[in-house]
DNA sequence: TCTTGACCTTCCCATCATGGGAAGGTCCAT
DNA sequence: ATGGACCTTCCCATGATGGGAAGGTCAAGA
């Protein structure tokens, strides 16, 4: 299978394959006489898994250690679910933050006459400057 | 006031106050003699304008809207509105996505024994590469 | 066999908001 | 006058993704 298949085979672009090639995600790909990348079943799953993965909002770096235990036959389940429950308490943190910043403005603009007058407590609130809560941290690279 | 002292009053970064200007977001400072930037209390307040608007979430290109909005004496409050409603509706969206990622998550997680042994349902759905939903359209520059 | 178009390759650049850091100039208090 | 705390501009990095150029390869039809 060449690059082209194995993109329609799993639903990654090409230029998302070179990447994770470039980045030592999957297995290296072998290569044709015309240096053409070749990918069997193996690759394939590889990349399906990503793809799930990347679906569930893990990053990149997550991915490498799910697929790390992946390949292990005698990972513990423990390691696995620590990754999975680390990444939705990182989910959950966002969650209510954005919560927070739906509600604050959903309220705002329940207030806002949303007319031709020029009045309006969305700008009002905004001038005022108030301190808001803490950002949460988190890892960087979950960015999407 | 110079940079450092406008930093301070509005807890918007040097850097970030650079750029701001570098992007003709806030009114362009006036310099000193020696180059320095000098900022006055309009500008200051457009610091602070900015940073509570980015703590609620707004991308830089509904700030510069919102901003132009609130110089605006004259401005029709539904198009605050208008702006507000549409960074709600995304946020809304983006809340969902994460909140089914985490569902799943959780219920794979609960699935899985957590031990020693290697059997895990969690890497068991990674596997099948199930088709997930499609993930929400949003505008590209909100990205946190 | 030749042509053509659909592939493939690498390479570079852009995104968005933010920070790091270097090299050099300025200001103020001792 | 010296030192340290500022300021300036400039370049680079982030993470995951896409766009596009320049050039090589393959397969089907003439």
């Amino acid at each position: 299978m060449n690059i082209g298949q194995a993109s329609k085979a799993t639903g990654v672009t090409a230029k998302m394959i070179r990447y994770y090639d470039e980045i030592d995600l999957v297995r290296p790909a072998s290569r044709t006489d015309s240096n053409y990348r070749e990918y069997d079943d193996r690759q394939i799953n590889e990349l399906r898994f990503i793809k799930r993965a990347r679906s569930l909002g893990f990053s990149m770096e997550e991915i490498t250690q799910l697929l790390s235990l992946w390949r292990d036959r005698a990972r513990p389940s423990r390691e696995v679910k620590a990754i999975a429950e680390r990444h939705v308490a990182d989910l959950d943190a966002r969650i209510a933050e954005m919560q927070a910043m739906a509600d604050t403005l959903r309220h705002l603009s329940h207030c806002c006459a949303g007319d031709d007058r020029p009045d309006c407590p969305i700008l009002a609130d905004l001038t005022e400057g108030k301190e808001p809560s803490d950002p949460v941290k988190r890892r960087p690279s979950f960015n999407r």
